[in-house]
DNA sequence: CGTGTCTTTGATATGCTTCAAACCCAGTGG
DNA sequence: CCACTGGGTTTGAAGCATATCAAAGACACG
């Protein structure tokens, strides 16, 4: 089961010209225009909606400080993995990743999904040690944010302070919200929630909210939402057949936001 | 559905001599031996399991300036309600919570449980408003702490701030160990699970691990678990004629906490 | 061009829900 | 003291959504 050394470098995957997953809307800084460009946040077009939303300019500095080191993620490398210590926080800025607890006998579930922007490593605050592994769904890269430099700044920032308590909220927030969907609804508003949300994080980023990319196999879906890979195949199908969607492999096109969100419930 | 005043003081229930649920092993200060009796951080007995846990004694005057204000609500009122925006968060000193969704088209689900010792309403610091209902499940008492001392508190006393952000961060690994058992176990599974899970909870608050009360019907248990209350009523009768447990209406005793666990997978 | 991974689709099995009825116990009022 | 009521619980029988088993198809990659 090991994979690649974390530590490949690798370039992120070339686009096939035959699908154009993610279609951006607003310009922006590639992720990673060569290896060592170091990007920090005072410059990184994902300041708005990643930890250092709302800092001031001077902060902004302070920040650029504490995430220099990055870190590049080959596809299906473990970023961090049940059992490590917490050394630091990482803020996704670019690539996905997927959670994966072991489900006890050895099966692995997956309970979260991280799209750029986002913190991932916040659950080991608690007991200083990860309790799930964070494997990367693309070649993605990741801003290191040495936890305990990070809590010393935010004792000289308030909005800082805001920021991660802000943070951490909305992802019990979330993972709450997942936790109404896989107890009570059927598959197929499961699987329409779970599209729903994507469009609206997808959107937040600037991207096309009606068309993406899945980073997630059928079987990777199916776990994340209690579902199996047979059923998620023919949900798609069957949203398809009723003309909501149109999902071509991992391409996925929103063909009625309005109908799709009255199945979920409104 | 409109319930008691939230204000209405009530004497909490005096237990029946029958029903000896709950068995204390350390002696504690009572939740609230009168009114207005203001037991504050510094001689209450959960200050090791609640938010001021580890904290110097200076540092535990200053949280009891912050938590002055106590308050009691009966059981089945509420005391925060999904949409309200947040004030404060909660402290529990006695009793219980259930935390409550709408589920779309009017049905209730509950997505959470508190026990003395927690602090709720933290989901709310995201958005500055709550997106559930909080409501007791018997006669309880809260800490009030206002949110907006507190973070200025926890500029001050570092100590503090690493409270914060632990139980947070807390709570996400709960709500995260919930979703891999309403994703991937089965109704056994998970009745076992949430049992075990119990008797860990009440075992570190200090009470006998092995025999306690449920604070909720049947029906709550399975809104909390994605299961349908005859289903738990039926495992309820299964794990007890399998000698696993015994049942009496809501008083449980876990009788083979090994074969339990083994059923949950380890 | 072949190999392996992912996906689709069909047939069957099953665990949980749904519907229904009886029961238990506490509280209430006759 | 007793029936009476009502919420909560237990248990049974039937139905259904999703899992499981199985096999074929579609790409992606070397």
């Amino acid at each position: 089961m090991s994979l690649a050394s974390v530590t490949t470098i690798v370039r992120p995957t070339a686009k096939r010209p035959g699908a154009p997953a993610l279609v951006p809307i607003r310009v922006c800084e590639a992720p990673a225009p060569r290896a060592a460009a170091a990007v920090s946040c005072s410059r990184c077009c994902l300041q708005n909606v990643c930890l250092p939303s709302g800092l001031a300019a001077q902060a902004l500095l302070d920040m650029d400080e504490l995430t220099r080191l990055k870190r590049r993620v080959a596809k299906g490398a473990v970023l961090y993995r049940s059992g490590d210590g917490l050394e630091s926080l990482y803020a996704l800025r670019g690539g996905s990743f997927k959670i994966v607890g072991l489900s006890r006998h050895g099966e692995q579930k997956v309970i979260g999904l991280h799209l750029p922007g986002e913190v991932m490593g916040l659950e080991a605050i608690n007991g200083q040690r990860h309790g799930y592994d964070a494997i990367a769904l693309e070649d993605s890269e990741v801003c290191v944010i040495p936890f305990g430099l990070l809590t010393k700044l935010s004792m000289r920032l308030p909005v800082l302070q805001q920021q991660l308590l802000r943070i951490l909220s909305g992802d019990i927030s979330r993972d709450q919200g997942l936790m109404l969907l896989l107890g009570g609804m059927d598959a197929e508003q499961r699987l329409a929630a779970f599209l729903l949300s994507l469009s609206r994080r997808y959107h937040r980023l600037g991207y096309a909210p009606l068309e993406f990319s899945l980073r997630m196999t059928r079987e990777e879906i199916g776990s994340y939402l209690g579902l199996t890979l047979e059923t998620v195949s023919r949900l798609f199908s069957r949203l398809q057949k009723d003309g909501l969607i149109t999902a071509r492999h991992r391409d996925i096109v929103l063909k009625d936001v309005a109908r799709l969100r009255e199945k979920v419930g409104h």
